[in-house]
DNA sequence: TGTCCATGATCAA
DNA sequence: TGATCCTGGACAT
């Protein structure tokens, strides 16, 4: 489920519907009981993201559940609803108006504030984070023989970017995914990072990931689907074989680093 | 009912 | 590089 739009989003509903309430806190399926045991019944002090890490402040002590997602997680915040699958419910906090389940995660843990520094101090910057600064991801990515398609994954180059946002991001600026990050002009990070800092905050407003803002070419218009099961419009994320948007040419794909790649063979000639 | 797969990351070898 | 962890939706049988 999870890119950083994701978590980001998540943080700002959990503190729209939890914040300042006591609220519950349970773990049906008991794998994280003993940790909502002692912050059961606190006051909700806030959410913050970072990257695809989720961080909730509930009572007085300090303490913190770090949440990351991981492949499958999910976490979502409903009205009142009934216990159903407890158990694989990881967590549940609920207020008599709000319910918020947490299932398939990653990580759920009790964490101090220090220990969030050094999750936090481990990530590179978020272009969601109003103070990110891209510098620290083009150091990173200037120095390294690594394709660049390796650095966009990579959370200390940029921290919240997934699969998605990779594969669009260098199909928006026509680069061949194998390029060499020690290849890479200071000028095209630059549009990289700003793509990212486009893209990112329009996608935590829609809760989807959209990176399609150009007219397609008229040989490519009306093949479907363009639209992701994800739900957000992409150019070749998931569309291996279908014609590219711009150029019409079939997409490609490939397992790289144990995920998958999909790139234009054509528009992303360019090193 | 079963199999595969996924917006992720870690660990061992 | 491969195995592993966590869950559920899509699809095949």
């Amino acid at each position: 489920m999870p890119e950083g739009h994701v978590t980001h989003r998540l943080a700002r509903e959990l503190e729209a519907v939890f914040a300042g309430r006591s609220v519950r806190v349970t773990s049906p399926q008991g794998r994280f009981a003993a940790s909502a045991g002692l912050l059961d019944g606190g006051r909700f002090a806030g959410a913050d993201a970072y990257g695809k890490n989720l961080f909730l402040a509930i009572g007085e002590s300090g303490a913190l559940i770090h949440i990351h997602l991981g492949l499958i997680g999910k976490l979502r915040v409903d009205g009142p609803r009934p216990l159903l699958n407890p158990e694989t419910l990881r967590l549940r906090i609920e207020t008599a108006d709000h319910v918020a389940e947490l299932r398939g995660p990653q990580t759920c843990a009790l964490i101090t504030p220090a220990e969030q520094d050094a999750v936090v101090g481990a990530l590179g910057p978020d272009p969601l984070r109003p103070a990110a600064d891209g510098e620290r991801g083009w150091a990173r990515v200037s120095r390294s023989e690594r394709p660049v398609a390796s650095l966009l994954m990579d959370q200390r180059v940029a921290a919240g970017v997934g699969n998605i946002y990779r594969c669009e991001v260098l199909f928006r600026q026509r680069l061949n995914p194998m390029t060499p990050g020690s290849q890479l002009s200071h000028r095209r990070w630059g549009r990289i990072w700003s793509d990212f800092v486009e893209l990112m905050p329009q996608a935590v407003l829609d809760g989807r990931i959209d990176t399609v803002l150009e007219p397609h070419t008229p040989e490519a218009m009306g093949r479907p689907p363009r639209v992701d099961r994800h739900g957000g419009e992409v150019y070749v994320y998931r569309r291996p074989g279908m014609p590219c948007l711009v150029c019409g040419q079939r997409v490609r794909a490939r397992e790289f680093e144990g995920r998958n790649l999909y790139w234009c063979g054509r528009c992303q000639r360019s090193r």
